[in-house]
DNA sequence: GTCTATACCTGGATAGAC
DNA sequence: GTCTATCCAGGTATAGAC
């Protein structure tokens, strides 16, 4: 693999695993297997590297909304594709909460002029799922209905991290599974 | 005011404000006034600090949680209190995040030791609600929908910090009062 | 109890040899 | 393209005068 690619790699599993300002040039380049001064013909700054890993996100997190979207199904069924990542990635999620909220959280708190950037990464999920939800026939709430789906999901990743607790995610899937199916169903 | 409980004070905040590790010696001596120096005459350390701090927050939590229950009023209105500090703090928490949600966060990536006494924060609400729901009748699953709340709770704080969006919490609390109020009904 | 001065370390970043 | 050596700012923490 590429330095470049192999610095950016390292960069996204440590920022998510430890955060961004706590991890270290000295961290990356031991995990990397390089010199710290070598850092500098691949990126200009520590927020350059974090820039580059953001797009990084945004681009494999597209990919991922893309990848839902063709596989064809009923928009419930793509829903449950969003859903269904609390599932799929919990071990992580136990471990060090939901990658794009707890950034977020972390840039605000820094102040951080990418920011912004870190939040869009909620956007594109906001937006598939507002799709979605037209797709629907919920063209009217379609936006408000994605942020509940979302706040769901990130209070989950929040309080999963806090309390190690499987068989509560597990429990809160299945209750946004259903809330769902009720939408669908135009239940509720 | 006392030195200690002014630094104390000035800590707490600007932990909220800007996060544990990214707050210095030297930011929270300018608030108090004090020299850095000056500290270690009123603490060991830095997470010396943090450990005051987690403290006075429980402290005032328990308040808090008192004065609900010493209100009087059904459980219903209490659970609704809680749901309420979205509310009353909602300026904070659009700037901030939740206080307890993001000091977790930031020890879990910090692998810090007093990451398990954060935590416990939420013990205090999850232990406070999961009483009021016995008390409307729900022994059973009292715990459960005592996480499904806080979760939501958590949820709604990430999402408001990220979106800056009053409406959207406005939106989030009705829906929690919503279901709280089919839950007291006995028609969920 | 508060101050100044300072030690010591680690952070990001740069210069220049190879 | 990668290294070593180094700089400088800022962090926590300590010593000791007042």
């Amino acid at each position: 693999m590429p330095t470049r690619e192999h610095i950016l790699q390292a960069a996204d599993q440590l920022f998510y695993e430890r955060g961004f300002e706590s991890t270290s040039f000295t961290n990356i380049a031991d995990t990397v297997g390089i010199s710290r001064g070598n850092f500098y013909h691949h990126f200009k700054s520590k927020d350059d590297i974090l820039e580059a890993v953001i797009a990084l996100r945004t681009e494999r997190t597209q990919a991922m909304l893309d990848h839902w979207e063709a596989q064809g199904g009923t928009p419930e069924e793509r829903i449950r594709c969003f859903i269904h990542i609390l599932i799929a990635n919990r071990t992580k999620i136990m471990a060090h909460g939901c990658p794009i909220g707890t950034l977020s959280s972390e840039l605000a708190k820094l102040d951080h002029s990418l920011l912004a950037q870190a939040t869009s990464l909620f956007t594109l999920f906001r937006a598939w799922l507002a799709r979605q939800f037209v797709a629907l026939g919920r063209k009217k709430d379609a936006d408000t209905l994605a942020m509940h789906l979302l706040a769901r999901s990130q209070g989950v990743a929040t309080l999963a991290n806090a309390f190690h607790d499987k068989a509560f995610v597990q429990s809160e899937v299945d209750q946004m599974n259903q809330w769902l199916a009720a939408i669908a169903a135009g239940k509720q």
